[in-house]
This record gives structure tokens, sequence and C-alpha cells, in this order.
DNA sequence: ATACTGAACGAATCGATGCC
DNA sequence: GGCATCGATTCGTTCAGTAT
């Protein structure tokens, strides 16, 4: 609401809104606002506009939240059937490495209902590993945050990886360091090439089911 | 029944900038 | 210098589908 230059007015947003509309067929979502040289920063919408939703109903837009509904329900059906393909390829990743019995696929610990993903037996030293497939930084700083809430009592080498090309390992460095709330420093940020790296260099034990 | 997952939106906070 | 505004970053909540 600038007090003597209402640069962005209700109007003027919804101009915007248009253009991207007629470019790419939908409404920009609030992490695409942000990158618009042509609409304003999405915290004023929310300032000054009462927020996202709240601004595309009031221009008459029939989807206002794309986190609800058919839009969620898309989301959730892509993320299961990708999260399970990365689970099901790291696994066997795991398993050509060690050997079935050194790979202990959602094992519990801690006296809680928590699992990791993979927890490997090695000469090396044993080691956690959790799998995710996040795309967005603001997401997986959104998933960082509940896992080292949820991992907060497991104390041996822990590898979170992202098991996609939207991050180099410079970018995940780059996040560890800037990070306020640390990790803990058994705990690791890695992309899948650095993992094949990590486990290149460990040892396995002899498969006891040919002696 | 309950817990987990990643995407969308929102709140809180901090630093940079600009105006008086 | 003091103040308001804006952008950037981090953390939190809600949500739908699925597995346990």
């Amino acid at each position: 609401m600038g007090v003597k230059n209402p640069q962005w007015t209700a109007e003027k947003i919804k101009e915007g809104f248009d253009r991207f509309i007629k470019e790419k067929g939908r409404l920009p979502k609030s992490a695409e606002i942000d990158e618009l040289n042509y609409l304003p920063n999405r915290k004023f919408i929310e300032r000054n506009f009462g927020g996202l939703e709240k601004l595309r109903g009031e221009l008459g837009y029939r989807d206002t939240h794309f986190g609800k509904g058919k839009f969620r329900s898309e989301i959730a059906h892509r993320v299961n059937i990708s999260g399970r393909n990365i689970e099901l390829n790291l696994e066997k990743l795991l398993k050509n490495k060690f050997g079935e019995v050194f790979v202990h696929t959602e094992k519990i610990f801690d006296n809680t209902k928590n699992r990791v993903d993979f927890y490997i037996y090695s000469p090396s030293g044993n080691l956690g590993i959790d799998v995710f497939g996040t795309e967005t930084m603001h997401n997986l700083q959104t998933n960082m945050s509940a896992k080292l809430i949820k991992y907060s009592g497991f104390l041996e080498r822990l590898f979170f990886v992202v098991a996609n090309n939207s991050f180099s390992q410079k970018d995940l460095d780059l996040y560890m360091n800037k990070k306020i709330r640390v990790l803990p420093k058994n705990a690791k940020i890695i992309t899948i090439e650095s993992l094949e790296q990590v486990l290149s260099d460990m040892k396995t034990y002899p498969n006891p089911l040919l002696k």
C-alpha cells in the first residue's frame, strides 16, 4: 500500500496473472510469482491483499488454491509413484553392493515408530539412509526441518539422499552451510552421485549364504 | 486407526534499500 | 538517524493418497 506510489494495484496484478495464463495456460503458483518481473513479490500480495488465495478469488478466478482438491490429488498420485520408484531403485543398488542380508529396509530405531528407509551393515561402519525426490528448494527446507526432528534420536552415520537432477552437491553443500539449524555431525545431505562415491569406498561383508 | 510423504500456502524474522 | 517497505530465507500447517 505504497502511500504515495501504489504501484501494484489489484488490476495491475490481474494483468500479470492474465499474461501468465496466456503464456502457460494456467495461473502462476506461489513460487512462480516471485520469478516473474511483471508481478510483485508474493509477500507483497500476502501483506496487502490478504493472501494469494483470497486475491485470486476476488479477481474472479475459479481455482484459488493449488494445494487442495483435484490439484492435491494429482500431486499425491505423482509423488507416491515417483517416491516408490526412487526407493526401489536405491534398494536394488544397495543390495547389489552389500548383499541382501546386510541391507535392512525400513529399520526401526530409537524405540519409537521412526524408521530409516535403509540401514546398511558394513565393515567400514554401519549407516542409515533416507531418500526423497524433492525438487524445489522450498520443499527441501520444509522436509529437512521435519526430518531433522524425526532423526534426532538416530546417532549413527546418516545420509539424506536427494534423488533427482534438481540439485548438485554444491547446491546441497551451500544449503547445509547457510542453514540456521545446523545438521548434527553424523548427518549429511547428498546427491545420488555422492552416495555412489561414498559406497564405492566402503567394504562389504562376505555373503554368509555362500560359505 | 495411524503415520508418512512432498507440494502449496502462510507466518516469522532478518537484512537491504529508500525516503524523510 | 529513524522509519517504513520490500525481498529473501527459514520454519510451520494443511492437504490427499498410500502403506502399515
